[in-house]
DNA sequence: GCCAACGTTGGC
DNA sequence: GCCAACGTTGGC
């Protein structure tokens, strides 16, 4: 069970506006290494912080979760789209995403200023200075302690292994060996 | 394959 | 608006 943290700039796309559509497809995304986190690394009901970048101030607003598999990003594909890229095709996608559905809104939100703050926090990649990334790795540790911070937790903890999910009945999107 | 130039991110 | 940090591009 992996935790991340995924950046929007809350004037294109807010928490607000997740709690409003409850669930989207995280479009747009252009660098391989935030790619391939979507594509390879998360899994369906994994756990997000909801970074506001370029706001003022910036911050952690809340929790959103990845809603499914991944799949390519449709707006690769359309010429109109700021995000059109000539290289890809539906045969051969480049971009990949996944969807994530929101879960909750933190009663304030966690400045940055806040996270630098707290010395138990201060290896993550989000405080440390020149970070850009916009889809990141969030230590459990982390995510727990803004949780706290946020007076937020998981009353809806995923199904452990007294219900095995039946993964040979379905192919997986996510490889296996390289 | 190096690396300078350029573009973007994003805090301040 | 500034600019540091970082990623990408393209000449060679």
């Amino acid at each position: 069970m992996s935790h991340w943290l995924i950046k929007s700039e809350p004037e294109v796309f807010s928490i607000a506006d997740l709690a409003r559509v409850r669930r989207e497809p995280w479009t747009g995304v252009r660098n391989y290494q935030a790619r391939n986190f979507m594509w390879k690394d998360m899994r369906p009901g994994e756990l997000a912080l909801f970074y506001h970048s370029n706001a003022k101030p910036p911050g952690i607003a809340g929790v959103a979760r990845v809603a499914g598999p991944p799949h390519p990003d449709p707006t690769q594909f359309e010429p109109a789209s700021e995000y059109f890229d000539p290289k890809a095709s539906p045969a051969a996608p480049r971009w990949w995403l996944v969807d994530f559905e929101y879960v909750t809104t933190f009663e304030s939100m966690l400045t940055l200023a806040e996270l630098k703050s707290d010395p138990s926090l201060a290896a993550m990649l989000v405080c440390q200075r020149g970070s850009r990334l916009s889809i990141q790795p969030v230590a459990a540790s982390h995510f727990t302690r803004i949780c706290q911070l946020g007076g937020w937790q998981d009353n809806n903890p995923p199904a452990t292994a007294a219900s095995p999910a039946p993964s040979h009945f379905t192919p997986s999107p996510y490889g296996g060996s390289h």
